[in-house]
DNA sequence: CATACCTGCTAACTTCTCTTGGCATGTGCG
DNA sequence: CGCACATGCCAAGAGAAGTTAGCAGGTATG
């Protein structure tokens, strides 16, 4: 039926919401040149360690971005992230597929999303 | 180059925000079957007014919905939107072209950006 | 004229998200 | 050993976003 990843409404929401601000997309397009670890990747960005790691982390919650970590020559221990290929699709009929899919506010549960 | 819009960096993150969302995803999705009034739209989603409204006019903002009022045969003022046909792909390169265009966070300027 | 629809706006509260700054840890070099 | 650079986490404040509830106005129908 469809070659696209469908993937589920909450999945969709969270990386959409992943997606959804300046840094990150930075972020996106600087890994998308090259992988780079944090410390540098926040110098290079001008922005602080602390707020990359965050921003890093939604974004590897998201799936978009993957960390691995290396020994660099000197023996310092060196995060490298880099994109992981992706292609999303938006348009009216997407979203409304995905939307189907999406978990109800309803009650309480969802044991593992908390919140 | 491109056939696609390729909005700007800012207009991305507003898109991406706006879609962010589980309620405007709903929205979205029902648009898309048809236009709707507010009120009748309210009820099919099991929302309140003021919490579509709002929601509504964040989807406006983006460009990706339009409002046109309309007066129902008995008089009555009717607000229908619609959704605005859109595509959007994302891939780590149409990010990274975005976000090449993305508003600096530098200083205090942007006389009509606000925030 | 009360009722039932439709529209919109605002004040106020609660809940996320963003961002900063500090602290702790580890390794290599002069 | 002190400096430089890497990694990480956590607390706390500022700000933005999401929601609710109430008010006000308009038109038609019984």
């Amino acid at each position: 039926m469809s070659n696209a990843p469908s993937p589920t409404g909450d999945d969709l929401v969270r990386v959409l919401a992943s997606l959804a601000n300046p840094h990150r997309l930075r972020i996106i397009a600087a890994l998308a040149r090259e992988r780079a670890y944090v410390s540098g990747l926040a110098r290079q960005l001008g922005i602080s360690r602390a707020l990359l790691q965050v921003h890093l982390r939604k974004l590897a919650a998201a799936g978009l971005v993957t960390a691995s970590l290396e020994l660099s020559e000197d023996g310092k221990a060196m995060n490298y992230y880099e994109v992981q290929p992706f292609v999303l699709t938006l348009t009216p009929e997407t979203i409304a597929a995905a939307a189907e899919t999406l978990t109800v506010p309803d009650s309480a549960d969802q044991p593992g999303a908390n919140r």
